[in-house]
DNA sequence: ATAAGCCTTCCCCCCAGGGGAAGGTAAAGG
DNA sequence: CCTTTACCTTCCCCTGGGGGGAAGGCTTAT
């Protein structure tokens, strides 16, 4: 199939199913009277399966990785689990840092009255010495 | 004085400042001796507020927008306080976001043994269909 | 004389594509 | 048969927020 019913079978655009094969991800076959990419099933699967990683917050370099493991029927679970893992400790890593930025100015934004005079605690802080 | 210093300063690195000055955020004069940059008090304060505030997650527009209400000395507290309350809103947003996918993906991770068989739902779980 | 330590502009790099131009191709309608 | 429409291709520039480094210029200290 065109790349265009790819694209759409995988829930991805057109862009980035270009991107995934320029890159080397997913690498279609090429019709050779057309010159249009040529994606059969399997293709659609990868890029399915690309396509879920990345809303999972997998980088591209990731992604790749794990398409490898997907393809080799002999690794072992534990690499994936491991993948995952530190994937889960990245995101609570960012969770902290939201947290306490979040606190950090809910406590200005609180302290500031939000009313039509100038004096405004939130901007005191900002220009405050460290 | 010179970017070097003002950049120590402010805590930020010379290309940081330099890049400010280049999109017109921190503009310094012009020494027309050396064609260095020259900073002044001033200039440093507005380093830092704007060091400041990005570390607060504000975009360099964003910044921008605070500088200039930082300038103003009649503005009403109130504007910045909403620029406050959105950025907030921004934060929650993003950590719903991750706090669910942190959900997926832990749930995933506790139901693949991590062991050296190569059957793995995490993978699994990537493949099947949407 | 030369090395160190500043400064300048200029250009390419990151990530993960998006937007759009210029041009080739295929199928359907008039 | 011709045209419109809907595909597809490659190519290049754009995003944010700078980082890395080259090539070159200026003082100051040794």
């Amino acid at each position: 199939m065109q790349i265009g019913e790819a694209a759409r079978r995988a829930g991805l655009t057109v862009k980035t199913v270009r991107y995934y094969a320029n890159i080397g991800m997913v690498t279609p076959r090429q019709n050779p009277d057309t010159g249009y990419r040529d994606y059969d099933e399997d293709d659609v699967a990868k890029l399915q399966f690309v396509g879920k990683a990345r809303r999972f917050d997998f980088s591209v370099e990731e992604c790749r990785e794990l398409l490898g493991l997907y393809e080799d029927r002999n690794r072992p679970s534990r690499e994936v689990k491991a993948l995952t893992l530190n994937k889960i400790a990245e995101i609570d890593t960012r969770l902290e840092e939201l947290h306490s930025l979040k606190d950090e100015l809910s406590g200005l934004a609180s302290s500031c009255d939000g009313n039509h005079r100038p004096d405004c605690p939130i901007l005191n802080a900002l220009s405050g010495g460290e």
